[in-house]
DNA sequence: TCTCACACCTTTGAAGTGG
DNA sequence: CCACTTCAAAGGTGTGAGA
């Protein structure tokens, strides 16, 4: 405790003032008052000693900085919110400017930091954590808590070894048993109402590592997730038969340096959750196998091994935490992540809401509930990961395959400028299609003896469409909002409107699926979610609800296992056209895409993954990856996390919480240790105290998802998305993934000896979507309780629109314009090519 | 394979208008 | 005040040329 409080140390920020201990802290401001601008500059330098922590210790000074800085705007403040850095060096520099939307207006805020660090002898600076806090748009307050002391080992181990020298640059770094251990679900809350007192009252920095060092020491028990109502949470995609479309002709996503939005939009609904519990919700978008492709011939095919990983984040959703029931009452939409593939904007660093991919690369989005009613207590709380195997895709640059941009600019509104109706540059579509087809144009000219402008304009798309371009239409497509909302689409998709307004669409595209066959009777159209949430279980669980229960009691808990293990075959496997990659996916794995429970037993995990997860390949044979045997742990990084919502403001706490769960990330207790119970670890030879409490807190590794790209670390691999992430990359390797476990209740205070189930991430998969009707009917099947994936709703509109659909076409035919289109529609329909595509539009006149 | 400017589109929110 | 309309700006699309 003495120690720890010697850790403490106070400044202000305004008054250039290093006020105690060895910190000296110079930071300099600018605040231009005009407009909506804010431009923030500061310069921290810093001369540290870390007194408790190095008390007894020498240290040598050459380590390494590794400054995470959170920028977090007051709560009031309109998303998106958070921003996170990571910075290592000695001069670190943030940059940022963002256009933004209030209530009001839009502001630009630019936010510019940078880091002077000069240790001294005998210093190093473990980890800190920077988080500035912005209370408006003109930035009233702000504040800045510095957690000097959270001993940070993780990443560097690695990193050293990668670099090349050894890893010990916090040699047996011990820790008084009392002392300064940070349990960071303990540091978060203190530091935030530290943080808003401070933005109170104008710009202040502080730190708080006495108030840390205090937190510290607060009872685990006061970790614990509180007493937990059983819930029974079911996930289902929404725009399902969208996504399966997709799916069929292998899902292209644009990535760009700016970041470009999903399309589809990745959108779920729950249900089953505790109405009065809080959840946050996350998706992340991990690898879904360890291959780079290309486009030849008309296929994707497997162009050799994945390029290292980058850096992924978690994106929680802006309105978490949130209660079971507020969830519950809306379509949970993911839109406003992006996908790039640039690691660091013009400023320098990452979009807060950027996901970034390598192009080429085939990715799986996941989506994550997560019981918490706190941030700080994500990285200690289960962990529900749900995974759509339609909505895997492959990150490209430029579209390869023809059938998926049309698809695209046929169903994303965005995108009608390039539809054949529009004017846009597909009208060089047109002239090229009309050249090709002017000689049966003018015949039909000369047969009719007079021309018409539509049908003359049209005749020639509706055979191109039919020869080359099947998803091409003249007719509008489905109401597109559903598919691009806003963020109050959910608010007003809860209110019902949502399977109206998305079923038709819904039903617009799956009329003509397999999958549709399975909706017809479905009675629940225009009843509130839960009741078409049953009725659909019963019927499109009926099935698969026995199949899941099958599946329950006749598959046997996941492993993971090592991707080395995998064979010249399973590499191959990605290869494939687009249909093909359906085929394999559901050959594979689809079998096995029944809500999946992921065991992420380290001892399953090979090289691969551990590539994956950023360490150098060299390190994952080193005895510190062979202690994850029991579990994986959660390693929450705030530079993980993409949050662009209101309560970014508890994630500033979350900074040395997370440190301090990365600390024991990389650990060299053996697994044996671990198997002890946590007052035996406190004995454990070799391990400090406080590493072996996070051991047990987290039984984390750390990983540095910049792989090898970069020589350091810059963020964790949140070890639960590192767990699953092999496990959603494995699912499509290994078909006994597809055993069904529980959920993975992971507290760190209640180690899962002799039952890794326990620690294990739970993952739910839903089965393989519509194609393999034969599989799944609807392509969802729940089988874990836990995990169900409903399609009710779905199943609702879909049923309820196939025939409103198919209504719809027969006024069309009033115009002859429409008429040329509904029998292309047909055609397409009767030729199988694209028979998703059907826009019936059954609004239009 | 990637980047960029571009045209075209939707979305958003402020301003204006009328009851 | 409220509801509605109008307008402009922001921002999301794919395109296609060029690197």
């Amino acid at each position: 405790m003495a120690a720890a409080a010697r850790c403490s140390s106070e400044f202000q920020m305004c008054e250039n003032v290093a006020k105690q201990r060895s910190v000296k802290v110079e930071m300099n401001k600018e605040r231009p008052s005009s407009g909506h601008v804010f431009h923030f500059q500061t310069q921290v330098q810093r001369h540290m000693e870390i007194w408790g922590l190095c008390e007894g210790l020498t240290i040598r000074s050459r380590c390494r900085w590794d400054y995470t800085a959170s920028v977090i705007t007051h709560p009031t403040a309109p998303p998106p919110s958070i921003h996170t850095y990571t910075h290592m060096g000695r001069v670190a520099k943030l940059c940022r400017s963002e256009k933004r939307s209030s209530g009001a207006s839009r502001q630009s805020v630019l936010l510019e930091t940078s880091f002077r660090i000069q240790p001294a002898p005998n210093t190093f600076v473990a980890r800190s954590w920077m988080n500035f806090l912005m209370r408006d748009p003109v930035i009233q307050g702000s504040s800045m808590a510095y957690h000097p002391f959270i001993p940070h080992r993780g990443p560097e181990f690695a990193m050293s070894a990668m670099l090349g020298h050894q890893p010990p640059f916090f040699p047996a770094l011990a820790l008084p048993p009392s002392g300064s251990l940070s349990l960071p679900g303990a540091l978060g809350k203190p530091i935030m109402d530290q943080l808003m007192g401070a933005a109170e009252t104008g710009l202040h920095f502080s730190s708080l590592g006495h108030q840390a060092a205090a937190a510290h020491l607060r009872p685990l028990k006061t970790l614990e997730p509180e007493e937990e109502v059983e819930d029974d949470p079911k996930v289902h995609l929404e725009a399902k038969e969208l996504w399966e479309l997709f799916h069929k002709k292998g899902t292209e996503m644009v990535i760009t340096k700016s970041g470009r939005r999903m399309f589809p939009p990745f959108k779920v609904r729950c249900t089953g959750l505790d109405k009065k519990a809080k959840y946050i919700l996350l998706m992340d978008i991990v690898a879904a196998d360890d291959c780079r492709y290309k486009f030849h011939n008309s296929r994707w095919m497997v162009a050799g091994k994945a390029d290292p990983e980058m850096p992924k984040r978690m994106y929680i959703h802006p309105d978490s935490p949130a209660t079971g029931e507020q969830w519950m009452s809306k379509v949970v939409n993911f839109h406003k992540l992006k996908l790039t593939n640039n690691i660091s904007d013009k400023h320098g660093f990452v979009s807060s809401t950027n996901t970034i991919l390598n192009s080429m690369h085939k990715y799986q989005p996941r989506f994550h509930i997560v019981r918490a009613n706190d941030i700080l207590k994500l990285p200690y709380s289960t962990f529900r990961t749900y995974v759509f195997p339609e909505t895997d895709f492959i990150a490209v640059t430029a579209y390869q395959n023809d059938k998926i941009t049309q698809l695209k600019i046929d169903h994303n509104p965005f995108a009608k400028g390039f539809r054949d109706t529009g004017n846009g540059r597909r009208e060089k579509r047109k002239q090229l299609a009309l050249q090709s087809m002017r000689s049966y144009e003018e015949q039909q000219k000369r047969e009719n003896g007079a021309s018409d402008d539509s049908s003359g304009e049209q005749a020639p798309f509706k055979c191109f469409g039919q020869a080359s371009s099947p998803a091409v239409s003249t007719v509008g497509p489905p109401h597109l909002k559903d598919f691009c909302d806003s963020d109050e689409d959910s608010d007003d998709e809860s209110k019902d409107g949502h399977h109206i307004k998305d079923g038709p669409d819904s039903s617009k595209i799956s009329t003509t699926t397999e999958d549709g066959k399975d909706h017809e009777a479905s009675p629940a159209k225009g009843h509130p979610f839960k009741n078409s949430d049953t009725s659909s279980r019963m019927r499109d669980s009926s099935g698969s609800r026995t199949e899941k229960s099958q599946a329950d009691s006749r598959q046997s808990p996941v492993t993971v296992i090592s991707s080395t293990t995998r064979s010249a075959e399973d590499l191959k496997s990605p290869s494939l056209d687009p249909p093909k990659t359906d085929e394999c996916s559901r050959s594979i794995g689809k079998d096995s895409f029944m809500p999946l429970s992921v065991q992420t037993d380290s001892a399953h995990m090979g090289h691969s993954h551990l590539h994956n997860f950023g360490f150098p390949t060299g390190l994952t044979g080193q005895q510190f990856f062979n202690h994850l045997g029991s579990a994986h742990p959660f390693l929450l990084h705030p530079s993980q996390f993409n949050m662009g919502g209101a309560f970014s403001n508890m994630a500033a706490g979350m900074g040395p919480l997370l440190a301090a769960v990365s600390t024991a990330g990389v650990n060299t207790m053996d697994t044996a240790s671990m198997a002890s119970s946590p007052q035996g670890l406190t004995g454990a030879p070799g391990l400090p105290f406080h590493l072996q409490q996070h051991v047990l807190a987290s039984q984390g590794i750390a990983m540095s998802p910049f792989g090898s790209l970069f020589p350091y670390p810059y963020t964790y691999m949140a070890a639960a998305a590192a767990a699953s992430s092999a496990a959603s990359s494995s699912v499509h390797r290994h078909p006994f993934l597809n055993a069904v476990r529980p959920r993975l209740r992971y507290s760190p205070y209640s180690l899962p000896m002799t039952v890794p189930d326990s620690t294990l991430l739970t993952t739910a998969m839903s089965s393989m979507a519509g194609t393999g009707a034969d599989l799944k009917g609807d392509g969802i099947v729940p089988v874990s309780p836990g995990v169900t994936l409903d399609s009710t709703s779905e199943v609702t509109s879909h049923s309820s629109t196939i025939s409103s659909g198919s209504v719809s076409m027969s006024p069309k035919t009033c115009a002859e314009k429409d008429a040329a289109n509904e029998l292309q529609s047909i055609q397409r329909l009767v030729s199988g090519l694209d028979s998703n595509q059907d826009r019936p539009r059954s609004g239009s006149p």
